[in-house]
DNA sequence: AAGTAATCGAGACGGTACGTCATGTCTTAGC
DNA sequence: GCTAAGACATGACGTACCGTCTCGATTACTT
């Protein structure tokens, strides 16, 4: 039966076993949910993914990565590019709320913001991989509202990112809840909507 | 010599040594600021401090309780309580995120925030002990400017606290800097400010 | 009761713990008798010794150690010192037979003599402490025994030695018996027993 | 050009590969040398020879075998049969000696007997391919001197070979030297020389 | 003044996880 | 069908800290 799908173990070779890849993945984004970033040790992922450490030693450079890996594909998935508008700066910001408190690839992103603290190789790559990306796409997104008369912000763009992302990543760091309502009076306050749209 | 120092090791006895306490607290600051929190391990406090493992564990349940004595001594010297002025809170503000990206007890209260994310025993310790009063005396300043007509902001006080805390700390956290200017542009922009100032 | 055995858990302190001592000695014995050198790992004897890795490598820094420790202790009490007598040289190497090639012991000192073609550090460890000693009790044995006018050896004393030990060993090494009677043929063609005795 | 030397990586086909062969041998003989049995590794020797890991696995069931096929084809150059005389019986004992303390395939030997106490089927696999074949060899070669009328040994046949072997051997692994000295010495005392000789 | 009690430095203990290495099995792909 | 290359599960290595414990010395409060 040439088509038919190899019994037991099957896959492995020459080449990066994607199915383990995926393992790890999963294993870490689930252990840190269900048991927090404390527990959360290489050698539990790969009892959770049913791989070796060394598998994992071979992909990654630590646990950070791999979360890395989980957040990238996760939120590349879950907060879609908003539209320049008034509406689609506020819907932008309603989501990325929605994803730090209610989403498991939120926790891992506040995880990996609070072990940046403790590591700096950690801060570096959170930057570079999702935090600066990040900003650049609000920068644009802010630029071409503001180009096309959506809002008329009284502070400099690179504050009001801040200004607008700040509160809303204190608020879950701290345990808060970050309601619409609260997204709604901070994008009021500092957007200066114009024209029709209050 | 019966009444000569005794020569090596010679304090000791049946009540707390506060020699002791006070050189695990700054061994812990010290360790901190020069190798940050990955490497802050009880073990390495009690050598840098010159004491025993078990006088650690004896008066305190866990290295972040040692960091959160360091926190609430040293922010009561540096962080007085600010006026009730639009220039107080503004003073205020600016005190703020100096001790955030200059001061070593700031680098002590970014390390908890983000332990928190990783501990709820953490958060739980961090919000009772340092975020709880925080926020409380920020609430009764702002208010007392509110009464004094010095201040009129558009934004409900709950959320104002976190839209002025919140970039500060986002800033500090993503490692930016926080200047006079950026505090000034978010006072400016969310106080409301009243009468002779601007 | 003053003299009662401590309930419980009763060991441990500043102290070096026998308990665990012996623990890690005999797991360390009964692991090679019945599973061999090849299996005999740090991890298995303190899994066997119910003791934590760490305690062993405090205390031995290889597993080559940990059986000469018992190689020392046992040999010393089932290698009484021979009489310098004809008879007491042949019973002194019939005993030493019957240790490599029945006791637990004497296996241990088959797998040092091993070990020690691998590594130099085991090499050394091993005359020091076991070879050496015993090597210089022989040469004693015999002067005696020929000043008492018991035997008179045609070989030089340190030929001697190597004549009657190195045929015993290296029928032990190949897994033959070493009977008595071999042991009594050796004795009898190069001792050159002299007066009543034969 | 067809016939040409192919560039680069040029060998391999659907036969087994002699070059590849000597020079896993000749890997294995050179790193045991250098660096001991200790290290010596599968791994290394695939290095070493610069052969994959699996062309190792599929033709040796283990890394003794290796050692055992660099033993038997160079113990078969190194130690030629001796004449069955009390002098060729002396040459044959010296050489074996000269083989045990200065020759590489000397230390392969004493390796793996050291290996064989460790490993049973180390042991079964040296008594068939060596042990066995040589003790057989020394039976005959005594036989015909015997018969010959040029020795007269007072001890059985197969405990005169471990009463001459088992020195020498002894000697090697407690890294002593064997010196022309000691095998003429055990030789004269053992061998009972007939006629002409001393 | 003797006894009691709590402190301290020291450090051994049973554990868990670390990151590295070698094992032997397997698959891919080139010749 | 052989080869080199190398991914994989497994499991031991030796190290670092964890939090608990026992020790012996020291010093203060009790009677």
């Amino acid at each position: 039966m040439p088509a038919a799908t190899p019994p037991g173990r099957a896959r492995s070779g020459n080449r990066r076993d994607e199915a383990a890849r995926l393992a790890v993945l999963h294993a870490a984004d689930d252990l840190l949910v269900e048991h927090g970033f404390g527990t959360l040790t290489i050698e539990a992922i790969a009892r959770r993914a049913g791989v070796a450490k060394q598998t994992i030693y071979r992909w990654w450079p630590s646990k950070v990565e791999i979360l890395l890996d989980t957040l990238v594909e996760d939120s590349a998935k879950r907060l879609p590019a908003g539209k320049p508008t008034a509406d689609g700066v506020r819907d932008h910001l309603r989501a990325f709320a929605r994803f730090l408190t209610a989403d498991p690839a939120g926790r891992v992103l506040l995880a990996l913001l609070a072990q940046a603290q403790h590591d700096p190789a950690t801060a570096a790559s959170l930057h570079e991989r999702f935090l600066g990306p990040r900003r650049q796409r609000d920068l644009d997104l802010i630029a071409h509202a503001v180009d096309a008369g959506e809002i008329a912000p009284r502070l400099d763009p690179d504050v009001l990112v801040d200004a607008l992302t700040g509160p809303i990543v204190y608020r879950a760091l701290t345990g808060a809840d970050v309601t619409d309502d609260l997204v709604d009076a901070l994008v009021a306050d500092l957007l200066g909507v114009t024209g029709r749209r209050r």
